[in-house]
DNA sequence: AATGAATGAGCCTTCATTCAT
DNA sequence: CATGAATGAAGGCTCATTCAT
């Protein structure tokens, strides 16, 4: 069975790609504000001043994990989908069997978006930015599938389902961490079955 | 029309409660670890020690603002679903509603026990007990409103049903936090007049 | 064998005693700048005010503590002196059995007025007061028994050999605590029984 | 006459020497538990911060400082017996002289090492770990003249002799402290005096 | 007597950032 | 590029004591 887990990368090229999986680590496992810039630079066993020659600001490299953390999810979660499916349908199921399979890895701390967004009550922030982005983008790749699976339907129809998978999606993200049970993901993953047919 | 509002309180009896209220807005607006102890008590004007003769610490206090928010929030919603319903499957979609009246009053920063629950990532803290109660809640509030609509199902079926509800309650909870824009709700609004039908 | 330990004592009689009886245990385990009023009061089970209309002070509380440990004290060596000895060579070897046998009960902290002393650079403490009090009549009851042995001795002779003896002792009482071995007090013992031949 | 006291040391090097210092003669005269890090970086002209760039807890420099001050005060002593003896008897002697110096240099508050103890009663500290040290050598010290004089006794009896010593070394130590007067080493020297005849 | 809220200075430690070297 | 000392406000919390009730 296909088991979701991050893949291993390469030894990091540079200091700051060092820099930058020590706090993409940190940051998921322990929150952003509660990862001090310290505990980062004792890990990658380097001096204060280093790593601000790196990075201007705490925020920054936040904001250079988001970039980063969006590319590396997509690619994580599409992969499982071409993995999985077939159909546009299944692929739009299969990204609920990857939730799934994602909160059953031991380090499942939720979704770094949302537990970011959820520490930054600025609205202006960068940060905010970058997850506007991700969650933006993650439901552009719901609706190509329900574009794909529902192709006489109108735009608006296919605008509509595709937001309530998304919905769907973003509430099981957060409820799977909340209770550390399978069943709000099956509970979706039944009512977008339900939507497709 | 209804508008969805924290209703104005009494002037507080105690300083104890004057405290819980000054942080149940600080924990609110600016999430529980931003806050410090020194800018509660500075503004609600008294000593570090006298804080401390009220709370024996600052998470006892997060605790006691979860406690009490749990049972303001309920009967902030139920009033409303009061208000609004008729039926059963009337009331269920009026928690929609009321989701998106809040999410229009300026100060929405989403629901205060899941941007708790992201800030900790400590399983056994005791803010996540607090945190799964009140989900465990909603979800039996749900569920009974469903039980009444479908008087006719299977206890399984009902419970599906209710999850299904659940989940999209929450996905809406956490994007209307994420875009401050209505159509997570009204998508999640419309599935579930579906679900009802 | 005789076993050194502390006589269990009634139900104190007013609340004045209870609370010298747990600061008296608290203050010889953890030292008296560690203790604060708060755990005093909290393990009696009273409030400040009551505490403080008890004691004017927190060093009020510890001079009664040393004065009533300074006859406790006594008592428990005199009466140990008189279970094992015999003559006044007796006795005074059987001070640093009373030693070793204090040393070997497992709460052994040292000396309560030795502590309390190291805890006090300042020389015009009460604290001080009672605590060379107490050190003068334990040398004065050493030089008592040195006399009784040395009866032909000349006075100047009879202090310093009791000079001797307490050095000897209070040198056991601070190296048993360092070390936590026998051997100080064994040491002593052997050299005060050449000392009274 | 030799008089006892620090040697005046060159302008320190480095900040850490300078807080070292600073809170060697803090720690001294006022007892570790009463010197507070606010006091050490107020005399010192530092921020809290740079403090703990230098040393990571209060704890650690006071084991730095009991390290410093193992070293400082062997060599003091060390140096004290060099100049006035002459044989190993004379040396041991000498220790006794030394103690009387020390004890009417105007800032005598005991021995470092021994007010460290009775200020800690966790056995596992590793301020406990120093202080011990500290007095394994200096019983090792006059073991060795003991051997030194005694060179037919048996192993046993000098480690016996050696002890006693030591134990009278220690007595005086604290006696001094407590009366403020020189009669307990004096009684301890006369006694060493008579065992090495 | 007894209460316990109130004080405010103090506890040790961490924060993100800067800057001279 | 890299260092790490320096900043000073802030972190949560305890201290011994007072005082109105």
């Amino acid at each position: 069975m296909f088991v979701v887990s991050m893949p291993t990368v390469d030894p990091p090229k540079s200091k700051r790609d060092e820099l930058l999986e020590i706090a993409s680590r940190l940051f998921y496992e322990q929150g952003y504000h509660r990862t001090g810039v310290k505990q980062i630079i004792d890990e990658a066993g380097i001096a204060k001043g280093t790593f601000y020659s790196h990075f201007k600001s705490k925020e920054a490299l936040a904001v250079a994990w988001l970039k980063a953390r969006h590319h590396t999810w997509n690619t994580w979660m599409i992969d499982f989908l071409a993995e999985k499916g077939g159909s546009p349908a299944d692929r739009l199921l299969a990204a609920f069997d990857f939730l799934e399979n994602w909160m059953q890895s031991c380090n499942y701390r939720g979704c770094a978006f949302v537990n970011t967004l959820t520490e930054t009550p600025e609205e202006d922030s960068p940060l905010r930015t970058e997850i506007e982005n991700h969650k933006r983008d993650l439901l552009a790749l719901i609706r190509g599938l329900v574009a794909a699976h529902f192709s006489n339907e109108s735009e608006d129809e296919i605008t509509q389902i595709a937001r309530t998978i998304y919905v769907l999606f973003e509430g099981s993200l957060i409820e799977l961490q909340n209770f550390r049970e399978v069943w709000p993901v099956q509970a979706a993953r039944e009512q977008v079955k339900r939507l497709l047919k």
